[in-house]
DNA sequence: CCGCAGAGTGCAATCGATTACGCAAAGCTT
DNA sequence: AAGCTTTGCGTAATCGATTGCACTCTGCGG
């Protein structure tokens, strides 16, 4: 193994002290230019590079940010640690990922792990709009922390995720435009702040449309939840003319079970999805979804950590980022 | 911010020397039983978590694992990730993540990185199947690694992956089975060891089975390949009996897009896909695919892993899972 | 009663980099 | 030319845990 080459090697051979080779590498200190030249040229051909793990024990520092995602087989989620994860290395930053799976013990294990780990900041979805907060509000005072696209409280940390209002606004306007006059949500129930925030934006907007509603199916974000609503809407009888869906998931599974049950869509049935997975836009038909902007959310949040690593003590922020709607073939007859 | 508790402390409040105290809670030292009975005790009192930092600079072992993928954005990916990180937390590690998108340059820059954060090993889903051997070889040499599902050559390193030729027998035997005798294949390039794995074993295997075979199309394992695919199909005008595709994004985006042409999945053709992700089995039809056992795989990987770590210097090992046929609706009419 | 084994601890070095402090030499001022 | 500032660099402390070596003390055989 031909160790890695320390601090110490460079400094002998370039004939300097280790005190003067790390100011020469740093570059922020004063030193003679024909030092830093000769330093420089040493370390670049002995093929130095600073071992972080001794930068971090002195620098309290590690140059790593924690993630905790509620399930990374959500493509959506996928997508969102994509964005982050590029956004990070841009940085300089490395990614340690984890999976909360949607509990919440696991989930605050984890943000302890996070924290004895030292990483210099921590992006997380937090698995529950109330119980997570206790954990967050811990850990978060002690490590730059931002909430993205779900929250455990706006006040408690920076938070990034799309507007939620105009996300359903878009949705309904749309289908009211394409003639639907009764409606049916289908969405996620009170665990997460999404679930929670989707459902109010629904309910009151629908009220503004002055259409028929249908009683609610409201489960988690997934296929099977979609799949589930579908059983019960064609077990009620009689089918709304659009089912708003809070996730491309849930209306991806819906679809596919009411082909199932002879319902076609959108022949028999609009419906419109929300997040703007890749996934939505290949399957026929095509979804017409809420197209999250996850590159913005993701570069807003990493934003905001990142001058909170910088040491911003700046109040606490909260921003929303408008999403879009991308019509297809879900609701075009 | 309540000051982590350092060894020094516990050492102090337990009376004893930190060389103590460290010997008292490793406990592997011979240490009397009332000194560490009462180490414990007051290290469990101040809340002691020992410094991973602090210790990984001492240990040179850090107990944090690197992944790559190439596309995290893919769902098979995703479980994958999500497979691997459950059985590393499982051992007490943590994971690092780095999406290669596929790029050589980013893959080999990542690996350096963690060579140079000294993670205790690597897992690795090698975007090339040849390129990727070169940095794969330099950081396997210091550091244990394993190639998943992927390799850039199996005497590189310890590799677990799915037994593709199994895979697509199955797959052929079922669609022959059910009536199929013109067939096109529908997979990746040769960029990839389960591209050209693939091809080769439906290649072979299709002989055997004596049935006529169009042109494949082949280009990645994305949605956006099978709809490319299906748009070629339609175009050469006389659809076959039978696609084999060797993923299910592939797969889905094939039927998918089919059906914009007015080309009905299982009514005209059957497709079968190759996976097996929770995804391929919500959506109508349901996808007839090569299930990967996933969990075996990724517990297969981190086993080779992790005895690696562990110091066994026992031959390059390589490992093939065999999958199982799901039988769905896209190949049942 | 001496000597030796071995249990139980502590001292101090170590991992590799960063940096406060101090010293020497060079540059400037009057 | 004496006195001061500035520049350049080295010494050593520091981050927190682990561990080789050495020391003390108890117990037991001879």
């Amino acid at each position: 193994m031909p160790h890695a080459v320390t601090l110490q090697e460079v400094a002998d051979a370039a004939g300097v002290s280790v005190a003067t080779a790390s100011r020469a590498l740093s570059g922020k200190n004063r030193v003679a230019a024909d030092t830093v030249a000769k330093v420089r040229a040493v370390a670049a051909e002995l093929g130095y590079r600073v071992d972080p793990i001794a930068r971090a024990l002195r620098e309290g520092s590690t140059r790593i940010v924690g993630m905790i995602v509620p399930v990374i087989g959500n493509p959506y989620f996928a997508q969102l640690v994509d964005a982050v994860e590029h956004e990070l290395h841009r940085a300089g930053f490395e990614l340690l990922l984890a999976d909360s799976h949607g509990e919440l013990a696991e989930e605050s294990r984890r943000l302890t792990v996070f924290g004895d780990r030292k990483v210099d900041g921590i992006v997380i979805v937090p698995s529950h709009r109330q119980r997570s907060a206790g954990a967050l509000r811990a850990v978060g005072a002690e490590i730059p922390l931002v909430q993205i696209d779900r929250s455990a409280g706006v006040s408690l940390a920076d938070y990034v995720g799309v507007d939620n209002e105009i996300g359903l606004a878009l949705a309904l306007e749309h289908v009211h435009e394409r003639g639907a006059r009764s409606l049916v949500y289908v969405g996620a129930d009170d665990v997460t702040s999404s679930g929670v925030e989707r459902w109010n934006a629904f309910d009151r907007t629908v009220d503004r449309e002055a259409v028929a509603v249908g009683e609610p199916f409201r489960g988690d974000f997934s296929l099977a939840t979609g799949a589930a609503a579908a059983d019960a809407l064609v077990a009620r009888g009689e089918l709304p003319d659009a089912v708003i869906a809070a996730s491309d998931l849930i209306a991806l599974g819906l679809i596919g079970r009411l082909r199932e049950h002879g319902v076609e869509v959108p022949r028999d049935l609009l419906v419109t999805g929300f997040d703007g997975t890749e996934l939505s836009q290949v399957l026929a038909p095509t979804l017409t979804t809420v197209v999250q902007p996850i590159e913005a959310v993701a570069a807003d949040a990493i934003g905001f950590l990142l001058s909170r690593v910088a040491g911003s003590t700046a109040p606490v922020r909260s921003s929303r980022v408008a999403p879009t709607l991308l019509v297809g073939g879900s609701t075009t007859r």
